[in-house]
DNA sequence: TTGTATAAATTTGATATCAAACCAATATGA
DNA sequence: TCATATTGGTTTGATATCAAATTTATACAA
């Protein structure tokens, strides 16, 4: 199964686009999220305010595993910021009564009301950053980073198979 | 000073591309991230690990207030990092002979082979990764990552800014 | 029917991260 | 010199995140 692996082993040590790439990737994202955060009003957080921006956009009730599937977390991971919204009161939980595992998620009005403040409140600052930033290349990359965030995606599972792999040696 | 930004106030509501951007970035960051450290040694994590490689490629003591501007994160966030790499004896720090307030940190022995391990670790899973995305693209878009980069990093005082204006009204 | 497997959600325990508050030491300036 | 400001580092308190384990409910299969 790893007989291939001898033909270039060490290539991706020596490329260091993949390294460089996601280096980058990981600095704008820590930036672009405090940044954002400074702003939003007190308390909310970049993924509260996702999911609002979320019901508002595209309607409906929602399961929190669809949540966490939309926004590639974990179901903990949604549980715990689900929870928070729900202490706010921004949104609402009714069991679902076709199913006893499930739940229907939906946002409140005062859900809606905090998503438009929180969004008042970014307009400005992304407004400063569109003038300082070149939008039409960022646009342009667009399409390549859409491309790599759906195949790592599809790949979630290598990682786990590449660790079992160490794992059994 | 805000009466040039009657003009085109409220354009990057209508223009989705820095959300888009944002977002892709985000979810990259994300799936990046758990994807390495699914394969790193047990304990290790993506932040230790590269304080690790830090002090591998570049050499010498460094000071925390050194490695947190090297990593674009707060002294605070150094600071944890740096507790538990020296609780595990990856590291070691001394206190500044010229300066009661500082300190140097270094890698110990114990520190560059976990970053060995690590590395091994790591290039079965950067080799897959390779196979999936199109590495050429991805080269082409780092320029544009890294002016961005440059351009928030130097802007980080704009958010403040925003939010002060915002709380003044 | 009953037992096992799967699925939805939560809990637990760990790390990362920031802002704000804090302490200690150095630098600056009156 | 002495008071104030700045700087390096830590602490505190909060949120996000994952993996692994747990709980409850549904589905399936013998």
């Amino acid at each position: 199964m790893d007989t291939e692996e001898k033909q270039k082993p060490a290539s991706s040590l020596n490329d260091p686009t993949l390294f460089t790439f996601f280096n980058e990737i990981g600095i704008i994202d820590q930036l672009a999220r405090t940044a954002f955060e400074r702003v939003l009003p007190k308390g909310m957080t970049v993924p509260q305010f996702s999911v609002l921006n979320h019901f508002v956009r595209l309607g409906g009730p929602r399961t929190p595993a669809q949540l966490a599937s939309s926004f590639q977390v974990s179901r903990a991971t949604m549980t715990n910021t689900l929870k928070r919204l729900d202490e706010a009161g921004l949104i609402v939980a009714h069991r679902d009564p076709n199913d006893g595992r499930s739940k229907k998620i939906d946002i409140t009005q005062e859900g809606r009301d905090m998503r438009e403040r929180s969004i008042a409140n970014l307009i400005p600052l992304l407004s400063e950053m569109a003038k300082r930033l070149d939008i039409p290349s960022l646009a342009q990359v667009i399409p390549t980073l859409q491309a790599a965030r759906m195949e790592l995606d599809n790949s979630r599972h290598i990682a786990g198979e590449v660790a079992a792999r160490q794992k059994g040696r």
